[in-house]
DNA sequence: AGCGGAATAC
DNA sequence: GTATTCCGCT
């Protein structure tokens, strides 16, 4: 299905389709909400507000209202469209901000930062507001983040959350799918265009699709993602093309958004762009990391980058102002830190986070007006963040047992560590910790305790949640180690630095993500800590983990395979692969996206890579020695594979566990694999398949020591770095 | 208000 | 696989 690998591009036929077989073809309860978000006419009744990727409804039985007419189902009313959204709880598309009626929070995050690290910024030209995640670009394609006009409610800072923008393809996608709708089959807007009746029906078709004008701005943002996904839709939504800085209010139905294409379903197909590159990204998927795997059918691979095919044209400022923007989102929405895990040496500063709130909700629609425009200002140094959220505050009244202190103290302070963090200053990003049991082990442990009580084990097994940072930290540092190669890794790296050097016999396993899943899921999704971290998370476990079985490490080759999950495989690529830096540079740049970026560049990487473009598309061969090309693919890389591939297997049943249930087999798979696995007590192995580091952040973080202009001067390097793999390899 | 199980529709 | 419908429980 995937495809794209036939017609070389990311996205997946099915993108081209307009209707969709049912399923998930049809218009999705979120990618609707997300078109009334984009459209103005009905802000009364939906709004962005609050932080980053929140949004309220205002007039539940007008949504309803809206949702039932496109479904062609009389009958919705709140409570049903509710119970519509709160299955997004564990897709991880949505979670409720609690404590606020009728609040919504869309996970953003995740979706953007980790999948899209490197955006072009400059392109867009704008700054990006902190706390709007940026957006890959595609070769051609900028996209904005930043939302363009926020709808409503946002404070001049705080534009990013509201994307004003819109997902054109996915709005013309809907459109076209919406075949199915009642209201005709015909209307692009479909969608809302019983909001046309109701509301207004301006908004008409056009509106739908809008895509972007690159207007004002930036944008233009035709790129996109992945069609069926989100991706697109959520880039655009920041990106808002249309107009981003166009306002909102002011432009009529008409004047919303043009766009261009209307027909193609795809928008964006566009992307010129390079080679293939066109498109990029699958990506990232919201899918992913909205969805896991399993869950969202269409799942994007994540391959992901958006860079594929791009020019991954960063500049350090850029990726100065990514990063700032990036923390921003962490401290203030609770990323995980994973997200920092990416650029290990450098240090963010952190942003601040005012501790009152935006009282500014209430204002909403005064405020609204143009802050969008000005955002930029501002700039990296510190844009300052300002946050966008007030809320960021108040959310955490609630629970008291989320209660992350994040909020002032350190941001990174998450949960995640639970209350572990030493804070290390030592040049290692990692900060060692007992990996996380096994699940089986866990499970052997106490099936039951799981449940019973996260408590229980505390450092053993772990608490749940101490668990599940751990090991996601380490799993994930063992991915950056690999990906540095240079010294950032550290004691995870242990491990794959073997692999890499030797390739590894050993099978690690990762501890699983599982729990750390789990338990944040279980813990609530609905917080905004534990779910964005989770996402995030969750995004890089699923993907190692799902190994099936674990074979051949030793081969390197095997790996290959690859096909399995395509998404998967695009996400480790993505995520993990590393390239080897050239020994001496990338330090920094290590991240996976990196990497896997240049190696898609160059052609001979992705071969073995596995494409991005395609998941589909297994590397073939992956074997060692065999090409040339294979100098710039690591050996860890390899490993890595395979060794994701090996959790994979395991993996899936994160994914079911996430929710609940997994199978016995399965488990009695994991089991078994894990028996073999426990050798990783580094944690590198181990830790890594699930999860990143969040040491790795912390540490970093927590040093001081790096400065901007070391960031800088990583920055350049890393850009070289990127040239060169891109020329070479 | 919100959650989530269960059955069911598509 | 998603969403709808119902419904009991907080």
């Amino acid at each position: 299905m995937k495809t794209p690998g036939e017609s070389g591009f990311a996205f997946p036929e099915w993108a081209y389709k307009p209707e969709s077989s049912p399923g998930s073809r049809q218009i999705q309860l979120w990618h609707f909400i997300l078109e009334l978000l984009r459209k103005e006419e009905y802000h009364d009744v939906i709004a962005w507000q609050g932080d980053y990727g929140e949004f309220v409804i205002k007039d539940p039985d007008e949504v309803a209202r809206l949702w039932g007419a496109r479904k062609c189902k009389p009958q919705m009313n709140y409570d049903k469209l509710s119970r519509a959204l709160r299955y997004y709880y564990n897709k991880r598309i949505l979670h409720k901000t609690k404590g606020k009626r009728f609040t919504y929070k869309f996970n953003f995050n995740k979706l953007v930062l980790v999948n899209y690290p490197f955006i072009d910024m400059s392109s867009t030209g704008s700054s990006v507001p902190q706390s709007a995640p940026p957006v890959p670009t595609g070769a051609g394609t900028h996209f904005r983040f930043p939302p363009s006009t926020p709808s409503e409610v946002l404070s001049p800072n705080e534009d990013l959350r509201s994307p004003g923008g819109m997902f054109s393809s996915v709005a013309r996608r809907m459109g076209r799918g919406s075949v199915s709708d009642c209201s005709d089959g015909t209307s692009v807007n479909s969608e809302i265009e019983e909001g046309n009746t109701g509301v207004g029906e301006e908004r008409g078709e056009r509106g739908v699709s809008g895509g972007g004008g690159p207007g004002g701005g930036g944008g233009g943002f035709r790129s996109i993602i992945h069609p069926r996904l989100s991706h697109e839709t959520l880039f655009r939504m920041y990106g808002g093309p249309g107009n981003p800085a166009g306002h909102p209010g002011s432009r009529g139905p008409t004047g919303h958004r043009i766009h261009p294409e209307p027909l193609s379903p795809f928008p964006v197909s566009p992307l010129p762009g390079p080679g293939g590159a066109g498109l990029l990204a699958p990506p990232l998927s919201p899918a992913l990391s909205m969805t896991p795997t399993s869950h969202l059918t269409y799942t994007p691979s994540p391959t992901l980058s958006p860079m594929l095919g791009s020019h991954f044209s960063f500049n350090p400022k850029d990726m100065e102002r990514y990063l700032q923007a990036h923390t921003q989102s962490v401290y203030n929405y609770g990323l995980s830190p994973r997200a920092f895990l990416q650029y290990p040496n450098i240090v963010i500063p952190q942003p601040h986070r005012p501790t009152a709130d935006k009282a500014g909700l209430a204002g909403e629609r005064g405020e609204r007006a143009e802050r969008a425009t000005t955002g930029g200002g501002e700039r990296g140094g510190e844009r300052h963040h300002h946050p966008p959220l007030g809320h960021s505050a108040h959310h955490h009244p609630h629970p008291p047992h989320t209660a992350h202190p994040h909020l002032h103290s350190h941001p990174m302070h998450h949960p995640l560590h639970l209350g572990e963090e030493p804070p290390h200053m030592s040049p290692f990003k990692f900060k060692l910790q007992p990996p996380p049991l096994g699940r089986k082990q866990r499970e052997g442990q106490s099936q039951t305790k799981l449940r019973q009580s996260s408590l229980s084990s505390g450092s053993g097994s772990g608490s749940m949640s101490s668990t599940s940072g751990l090991g996601s930290s380490l799993s994930f540092g063992s991915d950056l180690s690999s990906a540095s190669g240079s010294g950032l890794v550290s004691a995870s790296s242990s491990t794959q630095s073997l692999n890499s050097a030797g390739l590894p016999k050993i099978k690690v396993e990762p501890i699983s993500d599982i729990e750390s899943e789990e338990e944040v899921e279980v813990t609530d999704i609905s917080d905004e800590d534990p779910d964005e971290r989770d996402e995030e998370f969750e995004l890089f476990a699923r993907r190692h983990s799902r190994a099936p079985d674990h074979h051949h490490l030793a081969n390197g080759t095997a790996a290959s395979h690859h096909h399995p999950h395509p998404d998967e495989d695009l996400d480790e690529d993505v995520f993990k692969a590393p390239a080897p830096p050239p020994p001496g540079l990338m330090p920094f740049f290590t991240s996976q996206h990196t990497h896997s970026n240049a190696l898609r560049l160059l052609p001979t990487l992705k071969s073995e890579t596995t494409e991005p473009g395609d998941s589909s598309t297994p590397p073939p061969q992956t074997g060692s020695g065999e090409s040339p090309q294979t100098k710039c693919i690591p050996l860890k890389l390899r490993f890595k594979r395979r060794w994701s591939e090996d959790q994979r297997m395991e993996a899936s049943q994160e994914e079911s566990d996430d929710k609940k249930v997994r199978p016995e087999e399965e488990r009695d798979r994991e089991r078994q694999s894990n028996g073999q696995m426990e050798m990783d007590e580094d944690g590198t192995g181990s830790g890594e398949a699930d999860s990143p580091p969040l040491l790795a952040y912390e540490g970093s973080l927590a040093t001081p020591l790096a400065s901007h202009q070391r960031v800088s001067a990583e920055l350049h390097r890393a850009t070289a770095q990127l040239s060169l793999e891109n020329k070479d390899c």
